[in-house]
DNA sequence: AACCTATGAATGAATAATCATTCATTATGG
DNA sequence: CCATAATGAATGATTATTCATTCATAGGTT
């Protein structure tokens, strides 16, 4: 029996289970909890998912899928390397800001995916990580960015950097810095870096 | 009754605690496993530890005691701060590879521990970001490093390009960089970004 | 319209499985 | 012998999942 998806009672759950998620992590939250958020009974929730694992996949899918399109569009109002560097760090942190619950679940669960769902390749995560490195092979190309850097590395070096202040940013409850400026310094020291 | 640490049956616990944590993550971990993995019987674990929470935040306090101590060791070597820096990410990177079954606790767990264990703080962990900001700080006042440059930002910066990038390497099962390359690529990147 | 019937979404109590933890008992060694 | 360490089967609490039942709606028939 297939699940229903694209229902309005299917992104419900998923916007109750990005909530408690986010607050107890996955395996503390529990199935009666989230149908409590999104105010249905328990056995509801496995017409629309096949069980918990698929609620954090599900949830995965279609939150990445709307970050990804979104960071494309802002990728694709620059025109310099450098520039659409400066804004993917800016388009990220903005994105942890407007949803703290989600960026929470991503940088907390996503590393346990490699673990406790071996099968699931993280498809959206990963092109979201090539966009940085089709910047740098761009601004290669164009003579701009250092030939000896390499993409693969740049890439992870550069959202490691962003992930890291962006965790950091989102569990200080007072907010030291802006979190443009955050993204501005970051940005900046790394363009320094690979910059000819 | 105070648990007896410091004994050999203490660290033979801990050990296969790390190795199936870090196998299987905290919550997945049975406590049948690891004392399986010690040989010893379950209830023994009882005998030199709390709970479940209790073998985890102790595995912690060990293995960190260790790689900051160490740490502290390499960096005391060097002068210059540039040179401190390099020596601390390449130190790093070596700390991975020769104890990835750590790395991978430290990487998945440390980040859940604010949620699940909300009274725990992780003061070595800190204290290991702490170093990169005391180096940062230095090399402002020697001249060498902007003061522009925000050592709290940079300090997360420093440390999150190179988590992501060690992450990487660690579940990449065909090791396409050597390790100290990519210390040395992230250290360089981020050394032409600080500098004067 | 009034009545009947079919459909399947929704419910939530009951089930079943899992495991951390305990503790009565046994072994050890000084 | 006594004290301490170790054992591992039993306990009990927790929860994901199931499923028999309810309920609301739509469609068909007269």
């Amino acid at each position: 029996m297939g699940k229903r998806k694209n229902t309005e009672k299917y992104y419900r759950i998923i916007q109750a289970a990005t909530k408690i998620f986010a607050r107890k992590g996955f395996y503390q939250a529990k199935i009666s909890e989230i149908a409590r958020e999104a105010q249905i009974a328990d056995g509801t929730i496995y017409i629309y998912f096949e069980n918990k694992d698929d609620i954090l996949i599900s949830l995965f899918e279609e939150q990445m899928k709307v970050v990804l399109d979104n960071m494309v569009i802002q990728l694709s109002q620059e025109q310099d390397p450098e520039k659409k560097l400066q804004k993917f760090a800016l388009t990220h942190m903005q994105l942890i800001e407007q949803n703290q619950n989600m960026a929470e679940i991503i940088q907390v669960e996503v590393r346990q995916s490699s673990k406790f769902m071996k099968e699931y390749k993280n498809e959206k995560f990963i092109q979201y990580l090539d966009l940085i490195a089709d910047i740098v092979r761009e601004g290669q190309e164009k003579g701009v960015f250092k030939k000896s850097v390499i993409p693969g590395v740049a890439k992870r070096a550069f959202f490691g950097a962003l992930d890291e202040m962006s965790r950091f940013w989102v569990l200080s409850t007072r907010k030291q810095y802006d979190i443009n400026t955050a993204a501005k310094e970051i940005s900046q020291y790394f363009l320094n870096g690979i910059q000819v």
